[in-house]
DNA sequence: TCTATATATGAACATATGCTCATATATAGA
DNA sequence: TCTATATATGAGCATATGTTCATATATAGA
């Protein structure tokens, strides 16, 4: 078997046959940007670094529920927190997934 | 103001608020993604047109629970089907997203 | 230690989701 | 028109989801 064929064989498994892990991988990651909120939160932090309560008050959201979404998205690795005093401060933490995230805004603005 | 900042501009206003209807329109297209069968069914896609019939043997799932996702999928533009006599052949009818999927993929195998 | 502020958490509730089952609809051929 | 095959659809059900409310936890300062 030469190496391209190998190659083929190899794309062809990836592109017609998804095991349990990858599906559910992917489902999940899709369930997180599936979210008007959870999108608001991924989009605002785009523009940086936010406190739990300035997350809140910039979107309008209760506290309570900004810190359940936030809890989602960290479980994802989606995002990540740094600690200053009381405060936290959450930021982005996966390039690839907000690019796909900037992606569909880009589609859906554009069409 | 140069260009630079001009496009610096743009793109903060696009990265910063979201209206509803583009709001609604990414989490829907994002709910499509989110779920297994959905999936599954869009990956098959990938390869060819394919009878509802011919997706749920393939995927071993029910006639009409793959009926009830394309009828899903084709609401959202995401397929399109072809008719020839009673088969219905579906087929993807969004590059974009479905590049979106594939990105997705890739980046749950190789992570 | 007591208080204030920031955040996290669990329960409860209403709504959304995806599946199955039964049945309707549509097309082709006899 | 009658039958067979392919697909669509609606109701019903179990589960998942997102929010609120009340409260717990954590850190800093007096």
């Amino acid at each position: 078997m030469s190496e391209e064929q190998k190659f083929k064989v190899t794309f062809n498994e990836e592109t017609q046959h998804l095991d349990e892990e990858t599906l559910f991988v992917v489902s999940q990651t899709f369930k997180a940007l599936s979210d008007p909120t959870r999108i608001r939160i991924l989009n605002l932090l785009c523009t940086g670094e936010h406190s739990v309560n300035e997350i809140a008050e910039t979107l309008n959201l209760s506290q309570s529920s900004v810190s359940h979404q936030l809890r989602f998205l960290k479980n994802l690795r989606l995002v990540k927190y740094r600690r200053a005093g009381t405060t936290l401060f959450y930021s982005e933490d996966d390039e690839h997934i907000m690019n796909l995230l900037k992606q569909a805004i880009e589609h859906a603005t554009h069409h």
